[in-house]
Order: C-alpha cells, then structure tokens, then sequence
RNA sequence: GCGGACGUGGUGAAAUCGGUAGACACAAGGGACUUAAAAUCCCUCGGCCCUAGGCCAUGCGGGUUCAAGUCCCGCCGUCCGCACCA
C-alpha cells in the first residue's frame, strides 16, 4: 500500500508532455465530424496572468475537454489581442519598442497558460498585431470600403491638446484627458467609419434568436441600439423672422399626440439655423459658443443647468398656422439624434417644463392622467409622461394616448408644406456609426494612400500588407508617431503615380477582435476567410468571457461578422449565418481582500500585496499590519484581482505550491461561475485537501478492487449495489452539470460521491470485500476518474496510471451511466397534512396513486394530525408529494 | 431619471415543472489515532420550546394555490447598465 502523497507540482509537466507527444489537444481536420467550438475570450497581453485570470480559461477548459469526451470534435484555440494602448505607455515609460514587449509578454502568459495544463490547439495561435493577420484585416476594409460599409467623413471628436490624440468618451475624466490631465477640447476631424447602422433593425430583431445569451445582454445591446418610433415633422418659419434659406425646420418626436402641449421649439447650438441666425446677433452667438465648450461628462450632464437662447425667430404650428412658437437655441438639445431640433411640450416632459418655468413660456397639460378630473388637473413642479386621455387637444380630445398618436401621425403625413407631407413616420436609432480612426502607432493601419489629385486612394491588394515600421519610433513627443516617421508615409499614389501620403491613422482595436474567432478556423489560409472551414466550424458554440464587453466587443462582433459576410467572406455551407456566437457565458470575478497605506505625500494610497499582511482581533476588531515592521495596515474590501491594487496571485507561485489541478478546482467552487469568487487562503486549503483526498481514494481502490477488465459479476449484493448507484448517478450528474455550466454544482456532487466512495472503502478495511464489491470499487474508481478529468485532468491521468492503464484519459471516451442504476426501485415521498410535513413514506416505485393515498393516510403521525378530521381530498405527486387536505 | 438583476444559516452556496428548504463546502465545537504535531477519520452544527415531539424560519407586507425560496402586487435594501435620446 502506497500512501505517499500525490506531488502535483512535480507530476503535471509530465502529463502536459504526454498530451502534446499525444497531440490530443488538437481540432481534427476532418468535417465530418460533430463539431463543437469553444472559445473564451482573448486576453490582452498586459504582462502576466494571475489567478483571476485562470479562471474563465478554466470553465472553457473543462467544457472543451468535456465536449471532447463525449465525441465531439473540439476546436479551442487561443490567441492574443495585441494591439493597444499599454504597449505604447510601456514603450514610453521604459524605452522599449511596443512589440518587444507585446511578444515578451505573449511568450510568458503563453507559458503560463500551458502550465495550467489547458487543453488549446496552439498550431492555431496568432496574435493580432502579426502582420499575417492584419494583412487580412486590412483586405477586409477594402472590401467593406468597397460595398460602402466603411466610408470616410469629418466627425466631432474629443481632442487632447497635450497629447495630440483623440480620446475615447471613456478617456475623458471630468473634461480631461485621462493620461494629460488637459481640459478636452472638441474638434473636427475626418476620420474612418464603419456602417454599422445599416443592421441597427437587424441587430436589434436578431437578439431575440439569441436565446442561449444573457438575458442581460440581450437587453444592454437593445437599449444601447436605442430604436425609437416616431414622426419627424416639418414647421413653418416666419419669412419676416427667419434667415434667409431657413423656410422650414425639421424636429423628430416620439409625442406627436401632444402637439397641441407645444409651447415652443428648440435647437442644438450647432444646428444650420443656430448658426445663421447667430451670424448677425453677437449674443447668440456667444450663448452658441459657451453651448459648445459644455463638458460631455456624466457629471456635467447632471448638474448643468438647463439654458436657453431666444432666436426671434418663430415658426407656425402645423394644425393651426395662426399660432406662432419662438424657436429657442438650448443647451440639452443634441445635434446628433434626430434632427437636433424638438418642439417642447412642457406639460409632459420634464425638462422642457423645467425650462418654460424658467423662461416663463406656456404650459398646457393636454393629457389626462386617467381618474383625474379636467376641472381639478393642474401641471406645477411635475411634468406627466404617463398615458390618459387627451385634453385641449382640438381633433384628439377624448382618445387614449395611443390613438391620438396614430390620429396625429396620419393628419400630418395628410398635410402639405412645398409639395411634401408635413409629417413622416419614423424610426430613430441611437447607435451611430463607428469610428474607427485611432491617431496611435500600435493599431493595424488603415490601407489608404491619400493623393492630391486622386483623394483617398486603396492600398491595391497586392501591396498588402502596410506593415507598420520598425525601424524608428519616438514616442516621447506628443501625437501620433506614424504621422512623425520621417519615411513611412511617403508613397506614390497607385493611381496616376504622383507623391502622395499614407493614411496614418490606425485602426481601433475592436476592430482586431471582432473577427479573430473566424480567424481560428483557418489560421494559416491565404484569404481572409476559408469559407468552408469557417462553414464548418461556426458559429462559436460556447462563448465565454467577462461582462464588460457585453456591449461594444459583442455588438462589434456581430456587426462585423454580417458585414464581412456580405462583403465576400461568408461561410459556406448554406447556413446563411449572421451570428457568430450561438452561446455566450458571462464569467464572474476572482476577488481578493486588497490593503493599503495612506500616501504621506497625498494622492493616490500605496497599495500592500496580501502576503505582507499580517492580522490580528476578529470581525469588527479585526486589524491589519505590515508583517515585518507591525505597520498598520487599512484593510480596503474585497476587491476584484487587480494589478494596480496589487492583491493579485501569481499564476506561477501559485502553481509551484500547489500545481494547476488545485487553482483549476478552487475557481470552479463553490460560487456559481456567472458570480464572483472570493479569493481566500482556507478556501484554497480545501481544493489542496480534495485533490489529496482523491489521490488517496484511487489508490486504495487500486489496492482493494478487482484487475482491469475482469468480467462483470452476475450478481451485486446491497451494498455493492449502493455503490454502484452512486456512482452512475454523480456520472449522470456530473454530466449534465458541465454541459450546463454549473461548474460548482458538478464540484458538490464530486464531494458528495467522493464521501460515499470512502465510506464504503472503509467498510471494505474492517469487514473486507466481496468478490462483487473488488468489482464494483474498480468501476467506482474508474467512473470517479472519469469524472474529475475535465476539471482535475493531471490528476485523472495520475489516477488512470494507478489504476493499471497505459492510455491517457484525455483520450477517452465519457463512460454513458447505465440507466438501470439511475432509477430506484422505491421512492420516498413527503407527507403533508393541510401543507405541513408531518411524515415520509418509503413505497415502491410502481406503486399506484391510490397505493400511496392508503399507506398515507395510514401514518401514525397523519392519524394524529387529522384528529379525526374529515379528509377532503388528498393531493398524490408521484416521487415528491402528498398532500392530505382536511 | 430610465432599464435590469439580486436578497436563503456564522460564511460560499444547493434546491428541473410551484412539491421534504439549507445538498456540498468553509468556519466553529467535540471525539479517535499520535509521545507530540501535521495529516487523516468520526460526530454535532438555522432559531426557539426542548421530551417523544412541536413551533418559527428563504429581506418586509399582502395575494394566488391543496402546496410558494420559486408565481403575482406593493415596499425596503444591494449591485449593474444607460443617461439632456426629444
């Protein structure tokens, strides 16, 4: 009897040898076969990977190896996500080229991810900043540029002045840049732009396929793509009022019922008419002026206070041509959605009330909450927004809201103002097209060659790919290095020949992302796209990644994948697919408890890894200090694992004390994979203890049960039989808990076997065992090997050696549980009298209802609770319940 | 402001369709083995009255139902997303 324990740290790079030698993590070449492609999203190649990164590799991991058991054919690649911001800041912080260090970083995360022993196809491996992969990028924007999905205009863009770059809305930190600390300015520029809006409808109406995503999601992407109905309509203006060429002004409503509310219309600062009739009024003008230098932050919007400008100018109401409205300028009207121009109806929207009290304009309420009186119904502080019924609203008194739109909407497309309806129906999005434009070195640049004579020239096709330089690169001036290489821009124009320039903008990152996954299907093919691999292999049919992407990488992704397709690049096979994830999980975090010292200098705090940490008291007293020098030390919270709070838990430490069975065990436990897990010391302990505890098991087993593949007994006896069982349904269980991603689940019904497993081994210690029971202790051991492999696979292979095979377990079959065992003969059934449990009842499965209702109502403690009450009815569930209703 | 999710022991959590609430694990307490420790194994473990047994318990208050953690309505709390979107 060996007791030895199992060293994982020291066995795992051998099972990882014998699984390459092997070559079983590979996606086979043959598409004949069921396939299942499982992808979690690709990192970042930001320096190492901890702890909390490991874990969606994990889930993906077991889910693979799972899928591959059950005789699938797995594709589960990774690749890196490259291009970036970091890479830049590192260059500058450290003098380093951006893809040094990218390539040092991929070369050590890969490392990394080959230790935990993941099961990934690495002949697939590409990073995104590889030029044989942005070359292909780069043919895809010619071919969107080509059926007009990418095109080229001049766009308002956060500008950092110190820097020289345009910065992301999430870059802008109280209306400065997030790295300068320069107050943002706004300014034009002509940049790239993807038509995303194109398939806003279908974008939207296909969430509703998605039925294997997040509800959350689903919803998310739905609000962020915004679809509104409404009726755009065209007012009148006063000739004597109006600048010349401003006959008419468009606004777009989704309230044309409350036409009648109207007390006056408004303007963005930067529409058409807001500047001509500023160019003779110096007033306006500045009030325009001031408009524009508001900040777009989230705290600006909240407290700016709503503000407005009289034009003089005034415009006719479209039922009424007597009734004349100002047109205001204001400050919360937007010139990108819609028309920038609305009609206010005070009564019912609360900023346009807000504004009329303030400028003291008209309120009329004209729709009636329902079960209030018109003589009593009065508008103060509150603006209504609800439906009712109308009220001083000429031909819609007395319809419902709903009506009175549809009534509103038809009379103005009826009405005519220069030989067009006043009024169309329309819908409005709020998701714009995308731009793609990044003013940055380390993106895929964008293949254009801009001529004087010829304008925005594509790079032809065999000239690809624009591969970035580097030869020379100064980052330390502010502004895009591209734009500075004294060489790189210079090129002829492919049309007439004449010096001209490159596009020296790069594209933004989620441009690389978007695509990488139909990338996998084909890593190493001349196009783009391998139509028929990428037929067979798509959709992803088990996505899995964080929730922070649940909009832009994912509505990217879906919009691209279309977008390609239509341009050329569609997968064959007929299945006209449009989206690239049929299933997507979105995985919670590892926390870990983070400390901290306040900064004697001020600023930001200095934040203490764990491991220096030292504690004393407890719940309320409890107190941290620095473990060398008694320090003390404030205890910041449970905190997602994070660099730059340093509670982080290196991968490599980890596995070093450990080993990767251990880490993959602990991220699968206990907290369901959706939520987040808490990082803690006792809670690796356990992990550490299980993987032990089944080494144990398997070997005792070994020892205990028959040889491999001795004949199967004719005849089990009770206890064996309770053996068997359990093992058959945890397999059962186990099974169905993976294929539905409830890892922690699949954790406790291993627990739970592994309990049952030593019980009955110890029973074999003191009583010995039958011949029946060495048999079933084999297929107990075996069948508990079976089912850790996904999650603990070195340890499975370990176990699989003990049990006398020279095979590896990652290249067997998942054992199908016999359905036989899965049923018991008798079934135990809860007994309520009036909804309270009062007893059980043990009764064989085949017993009829009317079996159950006797031995029911013959209970001794059913009697008892009746009380010689009078049975009204008696409710009988089959293997869950009776209820005896008196 | 709009939209959404969640709320179960000391802790992380289980609980197909509405059908025995708390599986499994951690922590805690007790015991066995040991010269001792580690490791391992066994027992107890929601609260109250404690006696077989009973009563109360899934944030709070109602409702539907033979039966509610689960469905419906209203609160309270926590978290997330969007946000001057006409």
């Amino acid at each position: 009897m060996a007791t030895e324990r199992y060293n994982a740290p020291a066995r795992e790079p051998h099972w990882q040898q014998a699984w390459r030698d092997a070559n079983v993590d590979a996606a086979k070449n043959d598409t004949t076969l069921p396939k299942c492609y499982v992808l979690e999203m690709f990192p970042y190649p930001s320096g190492r990977i901890h702890v909390g990164h490991s874990r969606n590799y994990t889930m993906g991991d077991v889910f693979a190896r799972y899928k591959r058991a059950k005789g699938f054919n797995v594709l589960h690649p990774m690749g890196w996500d490259a291009f970036g911001m970091p890479a830049e800041n590192a260059a500058m912080e450290r003098n380093v080229h951006p893809g040094n260090w990218t390539h040092e970083n991929i070369a050590a995360m890969r490392e990394q991810l080959k230790s935990m022993g993941f099961s990934i196809d690495w002949d697939r491996e590409f990073a995104t900043c590889d030029a044989n992969y942005y070359e292909h990028q780069q043919k895809l924007f010619l071919d969107l540029l080509d059926k007009d999905l990418a095109y080229r205009k001049s766009s308002k863009v956060n500008w950092d002045p110190v820097d020289q770059t345009v910065l992301a809305n999430e870059q802008v930190i109280d209306g400065c840049g997030w790295r300068s600390g320069a107050p943002v300015e706004t300014k034009e520029l002509t940049q790239w732009f993807f038509r995303i809006s194109k398939y806003s409808d279908e974008l939207l109406e296909a969430l509703d396929t998605l039925d294997k995503w997040p509800e959350k999601v689903r919803l998310m992407q739905a609000n962020w793509i915004g679809r509104s109905e409404g009726v755009a309509i065209r007012w009148a203006l006063n000739d004597d009022t109006a600048p010349a060429d401003h006959k008419e002004l468009e606004v777009y409503t989704t309230r044309p019922d409350t036409l009648f509310g109207a007390s006056f219309l408004a303007v963005a600062a930067d529409h058409p008419l807001a500047k001509a009739a500023a160019e003779n009024n110096a007033d306006l003008a500045a009030f325009c002026e001031e408009c524009r230098h508001l900040g777009t932050s989230v705290a600006d919007i909240e407290t700016a206070e709503k503000k407005g400008f009289d034009t003089g100018i005034t415009a006719r109401h479209p039922f009424n041509p007597d009734w004349e409205l100002p047109v205001w300028v204001a400050n919360f009207v937007l010139m990108d959605y819609g028309t920038g121009a609305i009609f206010a109806c005070p009564a019912g929207d609360q900023r346009d009330l807000d504004f009329a009290r303030k400028y003291d304009l008209p309120v009329t309420p004209v729709i009636l909450p329902d079960g209030k009186s018109a003589d009593t119904f009065e508008i103060n502080d509150e603006a209504f927004d609800g439906d009712g019924t109308m009220i001083n609203s000429d031909f819609m008194n007395g319809m419902t809201t709903d009506a009175a739109f549809e009534a509103a909407a038809d009379k103005l497309a009826g009405l005519q103002l220069s030989d067009a309806p006043v009024g169309e129906r329309q819908t409005n999005y709020r998701l714009r097209d995308w731009g793609i434009s990044r003013q940055r070195y380390w993106g895929c640049p964008i293949p254009i060659i801009h001529c004087d004579d010829c304008g925005s020239v594509p790079v032809p096709a065999a000239d690809l790919p624009v591969k970035l330089p580097d030869d020379y690169i100064d980052f330390d001036t502010p502004g895009n290095p591209l734009d500075r290489h004294p060489t790189w821009k210079n090129v002829n124009c492919p049309i007439c020949g004449k010096p001209s320039r490159r596009e020296t903008d790069t594209m933004d990152t989620f441009v690389d992302s978007s695509w990488y996954y139909v990338r996998f299907t084909a890593p190493h093919a001349k196009k783009p796209v391998d139509s028929e691999q990428a037929g067979y292999w798509l959709p992803v049919d088990q996505y899995i990644g964080g929730i922070e992407h649940a909009i832009l990488h994912l509505l990217y992704s879906r919009f691209f994948f279309r977008a390609i397709s239509d341009a050329g690049h569609a997968p064959a096979g007929g299945k006209n697919l449009r989206e690239p994830f049929a299933a997507l999980f979105t995985q919670g975090m590892v926390t870990h408890e983070a400390y901290f010292q306040p900064n004697p200098e001020g600023g930001k705090p200095i934040w203490i890894e764990p491991s220096k940490v030292s504690f004393s008291g407890e719940g309320k007293d409890r107190k941290a200090a620095l473990a060398e020098s008694g320090d003390p030390v404030e205890i910041a919270g449970i905190e997602k694992m994070s660099k730059s709070k340093k509670n982080v838990v290196d991968l490599d430490e980890f596995i070093n004390n450990y080993g990767a069975d251990t880490a993959r065990w602990f991220v699968l436990s206990d907290s369901p994979p959706e939520r987040d897990v808490l990082y803690t010391d006792v809670g690796v302990e356990g992990a550490r203890r299980f993987v032990q505890r089944v080494w144990r098991l398997i070997d005792d087993a070994a020892d205990k049960a028959s040889p491999k593949a001795s004949e199967k007994p004719k005849e089990f006896n009770s206890e064996s039989t309770i053996l068997r069982k359990a093992a058959h349904k945890s397999l059962d269980a186990v099974g169905k808990h993976i294929e539905g991603l409830r890892f922690n689940v699949a954790v406790a019904t291993l627990y739970d076997f592994a309990n049952q497993f030593g019980s009955a081994l110890q029973k074999t210690a003191k009583d010995g065992a039958s011949d029946d029971m060495k048999w079933v202790l084999r297929e107990a051991a075996e069948l508990m090997t079976q089912m850790i492999a996904p999650m603990m696979p070195h340890l499975a292979e370990e176990c699989w050696a003990r049990l006398g095979y020279n095979t590896l377990i990652a290249n067997q079959r998942w054992p199908a549980a016999e359905q036989a065992l899965l049923v018991d003969d008798e079934m135990t059934i809860a007994v309520q009298v009036n909804g309270k449990r009062r007893d059980e009842l043990t009764i064989s499965v085949s017993a009829s209802k009317s079996d159950i209702e006797t031995a029911a109502l013959a209970l001794e403690p059913v009697i008892k609770a009746l009380d010689g009450k009078p049975v009204k009815k008696v409710i009988v569930v089959p293997k869950r319940i009776v209820n005896v209703v008196a």
